[in-house]
DNA sequence: GCCGTTTTCGGCCCGACTGTTTTCAGTCG
């Protein structure tokens, strides 16, 4: 799948013309292309073959042609002569928050910075200030950008980032001053990754704000104003907190959720139809029409509106008009985490502390899904320990008779030639398997799967691509092939919901609801602490538009239970 | 470079904030 590296392509071909300072439609139209091909669900390759590129929103004939060149021989020539003219070690000045193309240009030009160290020395020499318009404070501003981006990348987790949003909320939420208070941005969208952290609030502005500011686990004030203040918390990573009028919330929330191509579509939407919209309101000449909430917003557009996660113009905007969006799993949906570690393998909890949680969240039942004896380096359990451990699950199934169900998993490591690490003499007693690559990253994997879903013990493929976010990319996987197998054998495909690895993604889950995969949100915790980022995994569904019934830890513990039997039977085992 | 219920040419979302200016440019979301 060469859809990224497209994507990236046309970035930089974006950030060259921005450089240039060329047409700016152009370069929207790069961007947006850019964009596009990063979220298509589907293979561009496929889509180039099957001649459906043009049927792509922003996609004409002339990037049709690029992407079609680029997929023959590799690379386009067009921009290949374009990277020459400008030194490419530049472009990574752009990533420092507060430098804009604009400013990139001026640094090279007048003082030739090319790099990110380039410019460090220039602020210490000073030369900086020199330039006209830049003052004391513009500097400052850039040197703490600078520090930002070596901090982190300039991207934080999502898991970080909702851990970080919730401790805000949930204090301020009590604070007398706070009428009404949502995290906004890529964080409510429940993106993988996001850039900082917006939370939106109304009531008495500068009581809020100071409650804000003075909150524990603040590490630095960077600034206070009466609408805005941010702050650094102490994991390092920034947080915006914007107070706005009542009459307004709804449309502030609206805006600083975006996503921004999401904000951008609907605006023409408003145009169309006669309206402005801004973050005060939706407006009819000077009129205002809605503001108070989002939903106000969308009715009078006449539009459903559309849950976050999804707001990534990628087709939502049009199955609201229609009336049309589907019904997206809910939070409160999931009855039961079917990937936990307990103390017998890798895991630092107890079967019971892991029960009592789970009960505690609410759920119906869980698996205990320890390692399998090949990976030693998680303690995993000879033949004879599972069956202790299966002796331990009985009794505590006694103590908690009629509360929850602790079902008998294993995440059983599936072998370099594709095999089980237990032969299914042992398998046949579990009631719950799910099958996990741990070993040859580099190689394709997509046969070494298949093979371990034709077995028909396996009830679900953990962590399908083996990726995690920021340090490793999965390994090359045929993941269309994957599907079809997985739909064809009735094995779920798990959205491991651990912090790091949402895997599968948002796209793939929106290709599995196309191939009618079912899958199974899961945590792979190894405390109980680790327990509550299943809403990670259920954020990441829904932007993959996944409903309640695609997805088997939705169902009651009978139904649950004679699906995973369904597919023993299929293949004539008991 | 894309796109079409106003258009195959001439549009393309919108406003705030900051820092540096004295009327505005650049960046951001």
């Amino acid at each position: 799948m060469k859809n990224k590296e497209l994507a990236n392509l046309f970035d930089e071909w974006a950030d060259i013309l921005e450089f240039k300072e060329d047409n700016p439609y152009h370069i929207r139209a790069y961007r947006n292309a850019a964009r596009l091909i990063r979220d298509l669900s589907e293979d561009i390759e496929i889509l180039a073959r099957e001649g459906k590129l043009l049927e792509l929103p922003g996609i004409g004939q002339k990037l049709q042609a690029k992407i079609i060149e680029f997929l023959k021989t590799g690379k386009i020539e067009e921009f290949e002569k374009l990277k020459q003219q400008v030194p490419d070690t530049i472009f990574s000045l752009l990533d420092i928050p507060g430098v804009g193309p604009k400013t990139v240009k001026l640094l090279y030009e007048t003082l030739g910075i090319r790099s990110v160290e380039d410019l460090k020395r220039a602020i210490e020499k000073g030369e900086l200030l020199k330039l006209p318009g830049f003052g004391l404070k513009k500097v400052e501003k850039i040197k703490k950008g600078i520090e930002l981006l070596e901090k982190n990348g300039g991207r934080i987790l999502l898991g970080v980032a909702v851990f970080i949003a919730d401790r805000i909320i949930n204090l301020l939420k009590e604070h007398s001053a706070v009428e009404r208070i949502s995290v906004a941005g890529s964080t409510r969208r429940m993106k993988e990754t996001v850039g900082d952290i917006d939370i939106l609030a109304t009531g008495k502005n500068l009581e809020i704000i100071e409650a804000f500011v003075n909150l524990p686990n603040i590490k630095e004030v960077l600034w206070k104003g009466t609408k805005k203040a941010t702050v650094i918390v102490e994991e390092g990573e920034q947080v915006d907190l914007r107070v706005t009028e009542p009459e307004s919330y709804g449309a502030a929330l609206q805006y600083f959720t975006g996503s921004k191509a999401h904000n951008i579509h609907l605006r023409t939407i408003c145009l169309k139809q006669g309206y402005k919209l801004n973050e005060y309101g939706l407006f009819k000449e000077e009129e205002k029409i809605a503001g108070k909430t989002e939903e106000e917003i969308y009715k009078a557009l006449g539009m459903e509106t559309p849950p976050p996660e999804i707001r990534e113009d990628t087709g939502e905007i049009e199955a609201a008009l229609e009336h049309k969006l589907p019904n997206l799993i809910d939070y409160k949906d999931i009855k039961g985490d079917l990937h936990i570690h307990s103390n017998w393998s890798d895991g630092v909890s107890t079967i019971e502390e892991i029960a009592l949680k789970a009960l505690k969240m609410g759920y119906k039942y869980i698996a205990i899904t320890d390692h399998s004896k090949s990976l030693k380096v998680a303690n995993g359990l000879s033949e004879e320990d599972v069956l202790r451990r299966n002796e331990e699950i009985d009794k505590l199934n006694e103590k908690f008779k009629g509360k929850i169900r602790i079902l008998k998993g294993m995440e059983v490591d599936i072998l370099p030639d594709g095999s089980l690490d237990y032969d299914n003499e042992i398998l046949s007693q579990l009631d719950f398997v799910v099958a996990a690559i741990h070993s040859r990253f580099t190689q394709d994997n997509t046969e070494r799967i298949i093979k371990a879903m034709e077995n028909p013990y396996v009830n679900a493929i953990a962590h399908p691509t083996g990726r995690l976010i920021g340090q490793r990319e999965g390994y090359p996987l045929d993941i269309e092939a994957i599907m079809k197998k997985a739909a064809e054998t009735g094995t779920a495909l798990e959205v491991n919901a651990y912090y790091n690895r949402l895997d599968l993604k948002d796209i793939h889950c929106r290709l599995a609801v196309k191939f009618g995969v079912k899958l199974v949100i899961s945590t792979d915790s190894h405390h109980v602490d680790h327990m509550w980022m299943i809403k990670l995994g259920v954020g990441t569904a829904r932007r993959g538009w996944v409903r309640k019934e695609d997805v088997i830890n939705t169902k009651n513990l009978k139904d649950l239970q004679k699906f995973l039997k369904e597919k023993r039977r299929k293949f004539g085992t008991k």
